[in-house]
This record gives structure tokens, sequence and C-alpha cells, in this order.
DNA sequence: CACGAACCCTGGCTGC
DNA sequence: TGCAGCCAGGGTTCGT
């Protein structure tokens, strides 16, 4: 499940690892994600210096030095792991899709045993406006991201505010448990309106996206030291949820003695929440 | 246009 | 113990 923060995670992690390196070995051991590696992907990819990695909602990209761009996604299962220089090489596994080689000699390998992630080559110049990124939303840890921005992002909308929150157009990065975790934090129920999400609330659920972001990408960050005198393996970490999961566990909120998670399916999707606490 | 459902895929879990 | 069946979910596509 990455989500924003897993995929920032993995960002800072790559960024040690491939920023002003040159990659000089490239294998793919098969010829697609969900979708195909575009033509040449290991040629394209073998020589260059990647001089940036950065995130946009889910995304990761790493600008190369030919004005092109790697962009890729996780999917639902998809990680790295790094081999840093000098360190026994591991045999690819089953699902080890793509294994990098940079000039400092660290091992980069995505693996990916589902097969929803994906990675391709988009032109830097059209990393704004290419159809698997022009339409996505406002960065929700941006400054200018507030209440106002995702009132006008929810115009329209007359559903349920939680499926509307995994929308990409709405608000980039959240997925199904920030989701959960936001509006619980925020006390709002998944099954509010999307036009009753104004004022005062939608600036709380706001200040509850960005804190439920920013407390997975420290908690991710710092066990991404740990995890990496380990085995070296950027994905996804194990956080403590308050309510994603805990499908009968008592309410974690102090407020509202009696309360119990619960779990409903909202557009094909589960949604943990209180419904004591959640109004 | 907004929204939901099906689909892609495999590992892990449940129940017989 | 083994196996069928279901579930997880991000994004795309299709139908309503």
């Amino acid at each position: 499940m990455p989500e924003l923060p897993e995929v920032e995670t993995v960002c800072k992690g790559l960024s040690g690892v491939l920023e002003g390196r040159r990659l000089v070995h490239v294998a793919l051991h098969r010829p697609d994600l969900r979708v195909p590696f575009p033509a040449g992907f290991a040629d394209r990819l073998t020589g260059r210096m990647v001089t940036a990695v950065r995130r946009r909602a889910k995304y990761y990209q790493w600008l190369l030095d030919d004005g092109w761009a790697v962009v890729g996604h996780l999917g639902m299962s998809g990680t790295f792991e790094v081999s840093p220089p000098g360190s026994n090489r591991p045999p690819p596994g089953k699902h080890d899709h793509v294994v990098i080689e940079t000039d400092a000699g660290a091992i980069v390998t995505f693996r990916d045993p589902r097969r929803f992630g994906l990675m391709t080559l988009i032109p830097q110049a059209e990393l704004e406006t290419h159809p698997m990124l022009a339409d996505i939303g406002p960065e929700p840890l941006d400054d200018v991201f507030d209440g106002a921005m995702l009132v006008a992002g929810l115009a329209g909308r007359r559903g349920p505010i939680k499926p509307a929150l995994l929308d990409q157009k709405v608000v980039a990065g959240i997925g199904n448990i920030y989701a959960c975790e936001a509006l619980f934090r925020a006390g709002i129920s998944p099954r509010r309106g999307c036009d009753s999400i104004t004022g005062k609330r939608a600036a709380r659920l706001v200040a509850a996206l960005k804190a439920v972001l920013c407390e997975a990408i420290a908690s991710g960050g710092s066990s991404l030291r740990d995890h990496r005198t380990v085995n070296g393996e950027l994905g996804y970490f194990q956080h403590s949820f308050a309510v994603y999961g805990r499908e009968g566990d008592p309410c974690p909120g102090c407020d509202c003695p009696g309360g119990t998670v619960q779990r409903i399916v909202q557009a094909g999707r589960s949604t943990f929440f209180c419904a004591k606490r959640q109004r």
C-alpha cells in the first residue's frame, strides 16, 4: 500500500544512491509491468546520469542528464532494494523485474510481486502535461494547500468525502489508509457529503491530512535507517494506524468511550472509522 | 460530468 | 494437509 509517505521515503532513500551517479548496467527481467517498458528502456538508461530524484503524488521521478525522466509507480507491492557498493550481490529473485548498477557499484533492484507498478520514460518538459501526470491535484504537503483549495477540489461532487479523497484529482498521493486515518484524526465521518466539507471542517481535514502524512514520513525516515542496516530494502513500513485494519477494536479516541472501529465498504473499498467520534 | 464497478495481478489467509 | 476461493488495492477503462 505505498501511498505518498512511502513513495517519499523511497525517493529519499534512492536520492542518496542515484543522484549524481551514472547508471552503468540496467537489466530487465520481463517486458512489462502494468504497462510495457518503453522500447529500448534498458539501453536508454545505460550510461545516463541521474541528476535528481523527485516525487509527484505517488510517482517517483528520476531526472536524467539527457532531458528525459524515469517515472515510476510502486503499485500495490512495489519495493526497491539497495545493495551498497561492495556488498554481496543477491541473486535476482522471482519478482525482481529491474536491476540497475551505478558507477559507484550500488545495485538498485525493483521488486513487485503483483506487478501493479510501472516504470517508463517521459521527457522532463512533459512532466506537467503528460496524460499520466497532468490531471493530478495539489500536493497535500504544499504550503498553498489549505481548506479553501480542498473545497475547490471537491466542487461539483455530491458523494461521500472518503472516496473523493482517493481521487488523485482532488488531492495527490492519498490512498485508502491515509484517507481513513485523516478522517479519523479530523473527527469527520467518511460518509459525510463532499458538499458539507467547507469552512473550518475543511481546514480541519487538511490539517489532519498534513499531520498523518508528516508523521508517516518521519516514521518511515527513521525506520529506513534501521531497515537498511538489515537488508537495505526501500518500500513501505509498518506504521501503527489508529483505525485502518482495526475493525472491532475499541476506538483509540479518548473522548468517545464505548466507541468501536467499524468497517464499511465505499466505492468497493474498505473504510475503517468510529461512528461515535467521527460525525 | 460524476461515480461506481470490473479489471489487472499474486501472496496470504480462510474454510472446507 | 491440500486446495479452492476470496481479499487486498492504485489506476485505468468502461458503463450508467
